[in-house]
RNA sequence: GGUCCUGUGGUGCAGCCUGGAGUGCACGCCGGCCUGUCAAGCCGGAGGUCGCGGGUUCAAAUCCCGUCAGGACCGCCA
């Protein structure tokens, strides 16, 4: 039907004759004898010559047949990756007419998401998403190749799975042959592929369908897609190896062999905290929190009589005023922190700080903090004082709201964290919880906390990070039941409750169960950072809005009454 | 469940704070002119429940309350 596509034409082809297929990009009409017709597929848009009277508009499908030619002298449009050459003589059929699209089919300009969504076939025609699309499937194919030359092994796990009543919320599918009964859709192969590393399967692989019905976020959708992985006998350097491998692979993949990322930097979830205030530290600029606790030790100030006190450096930010100062005590207060104090670094020598505490610090305080916290003159010194916890997630997030990058600038800076605690504060009942899932090996050095002081202890759990998004998170897994008990003692979880969740795969580990562990990387997260998108609505082909609908099919819908009889279900009416 | 932002011809915006005739800009659409444009240009035209409901007012796109939809975030996502 076609000899090649719009955009691979270019100077090599002049002379020869063409037949090409797409949308028309836009028409511009020069009378009867003339008209210029950009065709766009999806490699791109070239110049057609045709007569005034031929009928073709804007989106309309056509087939051309025509001859390539040099453009005339002065009319090239450097714009264009075909703009030397243009298409002529041409012979139009039409082989489809459309309506004036809903929106323009144009990057340069903006349109509404939801109207977009609802004509999604039209939005996938935009450059912008045509890459982004084609940026994926590089990702994914990258990230498959690299996990099979590492020798990991593809293998599919069921989307009809059993109800786990732990971590998130599930969709749920109902049985028609065994009504009043269900399966439900995994929220991650998590329990599937452990039990395929009981099965002797030694390296497993997937690019998994992952979903949860929990609320949605611009990183988040209900169905998401994950490189998940899981190896036996190897200990935590080796998943990382692997994992680094892979998304390296694919960051080439997506952007050129040529591209420039910065080693993988490691810290440990304590030193993520300390130094960035957050689990998933955005490395590509400084702002880093300092310790100021050693310096308010024995502090005459309230305010600063706190288990610890931190604080950032704002450069520049000296010249701030009065209203925007208050808003960011308001905001660090809206972020949990009982208040923010302020330093304005005037000179240093002679010290001269401007600040409402001024005069309640001492001379050694005052020097101190601009010493240890290395402010210069016109810098803003940012101080909350809570306890630890507090203290450095207030902080993290000033450090965002304060210095974060845009998305396309600082580059790719991918960073490991690890030794995760294994519990995460305590629930209602004053039980650990866990913080990963309770099959989470514990760090060797810490076992034995387990019973005395739980909180204290690390867990082998760690996390991929990229430019501050959490990328994937991983695991080495208790295979020892002893261990397993203490970690079900620690949550409060018995034995036949243990048997009642998880039976199946305590049942498997009993039978021989290997030393293992593994990862999972969130792929839409992975390919909307590698695009430069903001939101990974950005690189999914058919995503659903905020609330979980699709403006397109207007899913979620009501079924008719047959479907649910067959299904053994019935509805109760919404307003009761 | 909560906080904040947005909703105005087909599209993108302005108008709203400080109420006074559906007013404006750009694009698109339809028609006309035009043989070298390239997001063509020029002329003309069509196109509106100002998201919806209620209230205040002589008068509401504008102020107030509610509601719906979209978005960002908190909760949630072991």
């Amino acid at each position: 039907m076609r000899s090649q596509c719009c955009g691979e034409i270019g100077i090599a082809d002049v002379g020869s004759k063409v037949q090409l297929c797409g949308w028309v990009a836009h028409r511009r009409d020069h009378g009867e004898h003339l008209a210029f017709v950009d065709l766009r597929d999806h490699t791109g848009i070239i110049q057609c010559v045709l007569d005034g009277s031929v009928e073709v508009r804007s989106e309309w499908v056509v087939r051309i047949e025509g001859t390539v030619r040099r453009r005339p002298e002065g009319t090239d449009n450097p714009d264009l990756a075909t703009g030397q050459v243009e298409v002529s003589q041409c012979e139009v059929e039409v082989l489809a007419e459309a309506e004036a699209p809903p929106f323009p089919v144009d990057d340069r300009v903006s349109a509404d998401e939801m109207l977009r969504l609802r004509h999604r076939y039209v939005d996938l025609r935009r450059p912008r998403m045509q890459a982004n699309i084609r940026l994926r499937a590089r990702v994914m194919g990258a990230l498959r190749d690299s996990m099979a030359s590492q020798g990991f092994c593809e293998v599919e796990t069921p989307l009809l799975w059993t109800p786990t009543p732990e971590g998130a919320r599930e969709f749920t599918v109902p049985s028609r042959l065994h009504k009043g009964e269900f399966y439900v859709l995994p929220q991650s192969p998590q329990l599937a592929k452990q039990l395929l590393m009981v099965g002797g399967v030694d390296r497993y692989f997937q690019l998994a369908r992952c979903l949860r019905d929990e609320d949605l976020r611009a990183d988040r959708q209900f169905e998401f897609t994950q490189l998940d992985l899981e190896a036996s006998f190897v200990d935590q350097a080796d998943i990382q190896r692997a994992v680094t491998e892979a998304v390296l692979a694919a960051t080439r993949a997506a952007l050129g062999d040529d591209i420039d990322v910065p080693g993988v930097e490691t810290f440990t979830w304590r030193e993520a905290m300390e130094r960035f205030g957050t689990d998933k530290p955005d490395t590509r600029f400084g702002i880093e929190l300092v310790d100021l606790t050693a310096v308010f030790e024995s502090t005459e100030v309230k305010a600063f009589s706190a288990p610890c006190v931190k604080a950032i450096v704002v450069p520049g930010g000296a010249v701030m005023g009065r209203s925007q100062l208050d808003s960011l005590v308001q905001q660090a207060k809206s972020l949990g922190a009982k208040g923010l104090a302020w330093f304005k670094v005037i000179s240093v020598a002679p010290l001269v700080v401007e600040s409402p505490l001024d005069k309640f610090i001492s001379i050694t305080e005052r020097e101190s903090l601009v010493d240890v916290s290395q402010a210069s003159p016109g810098d803003l010194i940012a101080v909350v004082a809570s306890d630890w916890r507090t203290a450095c997630s207030v902080l993290g997030q000033l450090r965002l709201a304060t210095g974060r990058p845009g998305i396309h600038e600082g580059g790719l800076r991918y960073c490991w964290v690890t030794e995760f605690p294994m519990f995460d504060g305590l629930d209602e009942q004053g039980r650990p919880q866990a913080a990963h899932h309770p099959f989470t090996m514990p760090h060797p050095d810490d076992v034995h906390l387990m019973a005395s002081d739980p909180l204290s202890v690390r867990s082998q759990a760690y996390d991929l990070v990229l430019n501050g998004w959490e990328l994937g998170s991983g695991s080495i897994r208790v295979h020892r039941e002893d261990i397993q008990r203490q970690i079900f003692d620690a949550l409060g979880i018995g034995f036949a409750e243990a048997e009642e969740r998880f039976g199946f795969l305590l049942g498997a580990f009993r039978y021989g169960a290997p030393p293992h562990g593994g990862f999972a990387v969130g792929v839409d997260r992975l390919v909307a950072l590698l695009a430069g998108e903001e939101n990974i609505r950005e690189v999914i082909a058919f995503p659903k809005t905020q609330s979980g609908t699709d403006p397109m099919t207007n899913a979620p819908r009501e079924l008719a009454p047959g479907v649910l009889r067959d299904l053994g279900l019935q509805v109760i009416p919404r307003n009761s």
